[in-house]
DNA sequence: AGTTAACCGAGACGGTACGTCAAGTCTTAAA
DNA sequence: TTTAAGACTTGACGTACCGTCTCGGTTAACT
C-alpha cells in the first residue's frame, strides 16, 4: 500500500486545471480568499484529487508559481551591473504587486507560519534565483566592476532586502527613481575603494 | 448613534486580560493556531467583547505587541554607531524569533493579506521605530561618522532589509558575526569616501 | 434590599411606551421576531427597566394584550344565542389573524413552553372570558334556548375548541359560513330534545 | 446544480442518530431547551449534517415525530364509535402530555411562528389522521350510528377541538370521565334525532 | 484483450472557528 | 433612587472550509 500515489497514473489535465485555477482565483480574489474548495470547484476537480497530490493550499500555489516564474525575472547581462539589477528587480516587484492578489506574496505570508512550505519556497523558488544573482555578481567582479576582494555573501541581502522590508511593512514598493538610489547605495559596499560618490550612477552615454 | 462603542465605558480589566491572553497563546501555540475563541476563553471574556473593540485577530495582537514593544528595541547611543545598530537589531531579531511563535511575524503575515492591518502595523509599530532609527543616523551624521552629504532616506531599507529578506525566505536570522558583516556593509554606503576596511570601527578619539 | 421594586415609584410613561412598542413591533415584524432589545429600543427605554418590571417577553406582551383586549370580544346579548356567539367568535378570530403577527398567537405559542406564562395567560386573559361565555350560556338556558338539564361545563370546549384546533394545525380560520355551521353543530349538544335538524339555524325573521 | 443534496448519498446511520437524539433530548429537557447544537452533539454528528438535510429544528423534530407516530394513535374499530374515539383520543392526549417535554406540543408552538413548518406539520402529521378520522366517521354513518344526512365536515373540529382549546390555554387535558362527556356531546351533533341520553352507546344489534 | 487496481468526479461527513444575535446581569452618570 | 445607556458573560445561531471518507465511473497498466 503505497503512501504516495503513483505519479505515472497522474492526470495531467487535472494538474494543469488545478494550477491554472489556483493562479486565476488568486488573481481574482486574493490569496487570502483562496480556498481548496474554490480551487477544486474552479478546476472542475474533486478536493480529493488536490489532497492526493499536494499537502496544502500553499503547495499548490507554489507549484503554480514555479511553473509560471521559471522564465520571468531572469538576470540580464548588458555589462551595466546596476542597470541589469534594476531590470531584474523591476520584474520581481511586478511579481509582488499588488500584494493582495500576488500569489508570491500569499506564499510568503503562508510560509511564515508553515516551515515545510517555507523550506520548499526557499529551495524551489528562491535558491535558484539567489544563485543566479550570485553568478551575475561574480561575473561583475571578474569584469572589474566590483572590488576583487568584495565579500559577496551579503550582497543578496543588501540588494533585495529593501524590497522585502518595504513589502512586509506596507512601505510601498520603490518606483524607478527610488530603485535607482537603492541599487546604487547597495552596490557601494562592493565597489573598489577609493571611489567617488557617483561611481554607481548609470552610464551617461 | 455612534457605530463605535463608547470608550469611556470600556472595562480595562477585560482589555488587559485579552491582550495578555493573546500574547500568551501566541507564544504557546503560534500565531497560526491563535483563534478569537481561544483568546476569549483564555482571557475569561466573551467573544462579543473582543469583536466590540477590535475588528480582527490581527488588531488584537497588534495592540498587544504595541503595549509590549514600546520599551524594547530602543536605539542605544554609545557613540559607536555600528555597535549600537547591532545591539538594536539583535533586539529586533529576538522579537522575530522563533518565527512560528512570534506575534510580530504573525502580524507581518496577516498584514500581507489585510491592508488595513498593514497600515496600522506600519503607523503604530514601525513608523516610530523608523523615526528613531533616522534620528540615530542623523546624530551619527552630526557626529561625523557618516558622510555629511549622505542620502539617509534609503538607510533604513539597507540596514533592516536584510533581516526581512532572510525572514520571509526562511534563510535564517543572522548570527552575531553575520550581523556584524551586514551592518558594516550597509553603512559603507553612507561613510565618507575614501575609506579603509575598518571604517565602521568606533572613532578613536 | 427589596427583591421586588417599589411599584409606587414606577414610571408610568415608560410602562406605556414599553407596552405600545411591544404591540407595535409585534404587529410589524411578528411575535417571533420580537425581542426585548427591540422593545427597549422602540420604547426608548433601557433593557434593565423592562427586566425590572417583567420576567419575560411574554409577560410584557400579556400585559399589553390585557390592556388592549379588555374591551374587545365582549359577549353581546341580542337574544339570539347563536348569532351572539358568532359575533363574539368573529372578534376572537380577528385577534388571532394573521397568526404570524398576532400578539395573542405569540403568547399562546410561548405559553406552551412556559408554564408560568401559561397560567398567567389563562387566569388573566382567558378565565374572565370563559366566565363571560358561561354567564351568556346560562342566560340562554334561563331563556329556554338551551335544555334545562344541559351540561354546560363542556360547552366552552365544544364552541371554541374548533377555533384552536384549526389555529394550531394551520387549517385556516373559519369564514362566516363555516362559523355558522360550527356554532350550529356545537349548540346541538345543548338544545332540548326532541329537535329537528335545523333547530339552531338563525331566526328567519 | 441541485440546491438540495443528493439523497442517494445520505448516511442513514446519521439520520437515525439525529432523529433519535432529537426525541431523546426533547423528552429530557423539553422542546424549548432543545438546540441544534445539542442534537448534533447528542447524535455524534456535525451541525452541518443537520443543516444539510433539514431547514430548522422544527423540521428535524417533525421528521422524528413522523417516524414515531406513524403507528401510534390509529383509529380502532370495535363497532362502538364513542369508545373507539375515546381510545384514539387518549393516545393523542398521551402524545401531548406533559406539554413541556412533548415533541408534538413543541412543534405546534413553533409552527405558530413558522408557516412553512406549520404547513408541513399539517400535511404530514395531521392530514392523514384527519382522513383516518373521517373514514371512521363515514363508516359509523354507514353503520347507522350517525345520521345519514349528518354534515361530517365539522366533526373533526368538534371532536378534537376541545383538546387543543384546553392545551393552548393550560386548562388541563381531560381525564377519562371528562373525555367521555366531551365525546358524547360532540357526537350529539351527528346522531339521528330524536335521541335519548345514551345515543352513543354501541348498537345493540 | 481482459482484468484489475488506481485515479477520478462528486460530495457527504465530523470538526473547528467564524462573526452575529439576543438573553439576562451589571455598572455608570444624569436626572 | 430610578432611569437610560450600554458593556458585559453566556450560549446558540447558521456558515465556511478544513481534511477524510465513500461511492460509482473511468482509465491505464499488467497480465
Amino acid at each position: 500500500m503505497p503512501t504516495t500515489p503513483n505519479p505515472l497514473r497522474r492526470n495531467e489535465a487535472s494538474r494543469r486545471a488545478i494550477l491554472d485555477a489556483a493562479l486565476r482565483l488568486c488573481a481574482e480574489n486574493g490569496y487570502g480568499r483562496l480556498t481548496i474548495e474554490a480551487i477544486a470547484a474552479g478546476a472542475g476537480v474533486s478536493k480529493k484529487t488536490i489532497y492526493r497530490w499536494w499537502p496544502s493550499k500553499g503547495a499548490v500555489v507554489l507549484d503554480a508559481v514555479d511553473d509560471l516564474a521559471s522564465t520571468v525575472a531572469d538576470h540580464p547581462y548588458t555589462g551595466d551591473l546596476a542597470a541589469d539589477l534594476r531590470t531584474q528587480m523591476a520584474a520581481v516587484i511586478a511579481l509582488l504587486t499588488p500584494a493582495s492578489t500576488s500569489a508570491v506574496v500569499g506564499l510568503i505570508a503562508e510560509a511564515l507560519h508553515d516551515d515545510a512550505l517555507g523550506d520548499d519556497l526557499r529551495e524551489r523558488l528562491v535558491r535558484p534565483r539567489i544563485d543566479a544573482f550570485n553568478r551575475r555578481m561574480h561575473q561583475a567582479q571578474r569584469d572589474g566592476q566590483l572590488a576583487a576582494d568584495a565579500d559577496l555573501d551579503v550582497a543578496v541581502d543588501l540588494v533585495y532586502g529593501p524590497l522585502y522590508h518595504r513589502l512586509v511593512f506596507h512601505l510601498g514598493m520603490p518606483n524607478a527613481e527610488q530603485l535607482h538610489t537603492l541599487v546604487a547605495h547597495a552596490l557601494r559596499a562592493f565597489v573598489p575603494a577609493p571611489q567617488d560618490n557617483d561611481a554607481n550612477a548609470p552610464p551617461t552615454s
